[in-house]
DNA sequence: CTGCAAATTTACCGCTCCTTTACATGCGAG
DNA sequence: CTCGCATGTAAAGGAGCGGTAAATTTGCAG
């Protein structure tokens, strides 16, 4: 399997510290950001696989970011927290929580619990690799393939075609795309997203295949 | 979503007919048999969506079951277990079980933990559609099928059409259709909402059904 | 039947949305 | 530093959506 990345949300700074330095030697990439402000932008990046979150933050409630988070991406989510009464687990599960955690807990656990998850979420055989029609596109690598050919791809090439595989078959608008290729304070062109998707377009048909990017004039793109 | 069958793995008869009547309430099918000489035969039915087992099992231990259960099957597994140490969360993890629940719990927080798993391993791509007689507009793609048959909608069109449809029934005047598609700021003439509904019949018609969209003169438009 | 208003239909074409090419900038590797 | 690649911007080109106008049809009232 890949090496996993895992964006750890917590305030305390030891705590934090100490959970990235577990988890590194335990072979996980880790992020561990000590702004709250920025740290949606954080949990909707492409590279990151896991989230920590622990429900008892500053400024912002755990559970208002675990929603926002649900607003954009599938990203598993572990829930960590103190206040060990029923009704936390409860909304914990509603809220698209994976899993939680109840403190103190023993590292072991949360180990256990990590991979679990992670497994769930990424195992399928093919979790590897996403496809439409005989293209594939590998997510370890970013790179794609069709009939023996290969290309490799950008980053922004990489999000449009794995957001766009994500939801085949449904139309997904520019604006959407918009957001998850750019953090919504950076103010990027709407053209740019024209000229990536070209770009993207080249190079699968430079593989041979017809463009499976079908553009809805005044909806979106959509991949079939 | 279909109706999910659940098969309980459990010695204690009490327990076992407290969880089938629980759960059956709350709208699943449950199998709960008492005899677990035959209990794997009934785990790789196929219809069984998911299955609790209880891992304190007399005869034969629940590990084992649920080892037997993983070779020949990925059906959901939640584990319940009494034995409330480290070492049986972890050993259950690496089972392949997709859960676990230590006994003695909640059930509010039980039905919450077979909730999301069976949502993670049976969510669909949601085929959310609406439909008048056979006629089908599916609302992430913006087509519509009638009888194998497929069109594409622009967007004025999928407007109409999606508007009269979940106003099936009842009368739609052409003015809260031209404000529904044009804000009423803009000045757009009456007759060009007469122009995107023949487009759109056209379409329709092209599929081999006869017109839908009924006009009351000097009322608006029916669907039916 | 006649007249008129409402709605349909056809044809046209402008304008928006999207594509594409070319160029500038900037960052990372060596 | 310098080269190369990724990526954003600018500008020109194109395609089809969809609005307009005019002709035609439909339906209702007297």
């Amino acid at each position: 399997m890949q090496k996993m990345k895992i964006l750890i949300i917590e305030d305390a700074e030891t705590v934090r510290n100490e959970l990235k330095d577990f988890l590194t030697a335990y072979g996980y990439e880790v992020e561990a950001p000590d702004d709250f402000q920025h740290v949606l932008s954080y949990a909707t990046k492409e590279d990151i696989h896991l989230i920590l979150l622990d429900i008892n933050l500053p400024v912002f409630d755990g559970y208002f970011i675990c929603r926002e988070i649900r607003k954009s991406s599938q990203v598993p989510i572990i829930i960590v927290t103190s206040r060990n009464n029923e009704m936390d687990e409860l909304m914990s599960m509603n809220l698209g929580a994976d899993d939680f955690v109840t403190k103190p807990y023993h590292t072991q656990i949360l180990l256990a619990r990590i991979d679990a998850v992670l497994k769930r979420a990424y195992k399928q055989p093919e979790a590897l690799s996403l496809t439409v029609g005989e293209l594939k596109l590998h997510l370890a690598n970013g790179t794609i393939s069709y009939k023996g050919g290969h290309q490799e791809l950008t980053k922004n090439e990489f999000k449009i075609l794995h957001y766009l595989m994500v939801k085949k078959g449904s139309i997904v608008s520019r604006e959407e795309l918009m957001e998850h290729l750019w953090s919504s304070d950076l103010f990027v062109d709407d053209n740019t997203l024209s000229v990536n998707v070209t770009r993207l377009r080249r190079k699968i048909e430079s593989l041979g295949m017809e463009n499976p990017i079908e553009t809805r004039r005044g909806l979106g793109y959509i991949l079939s």
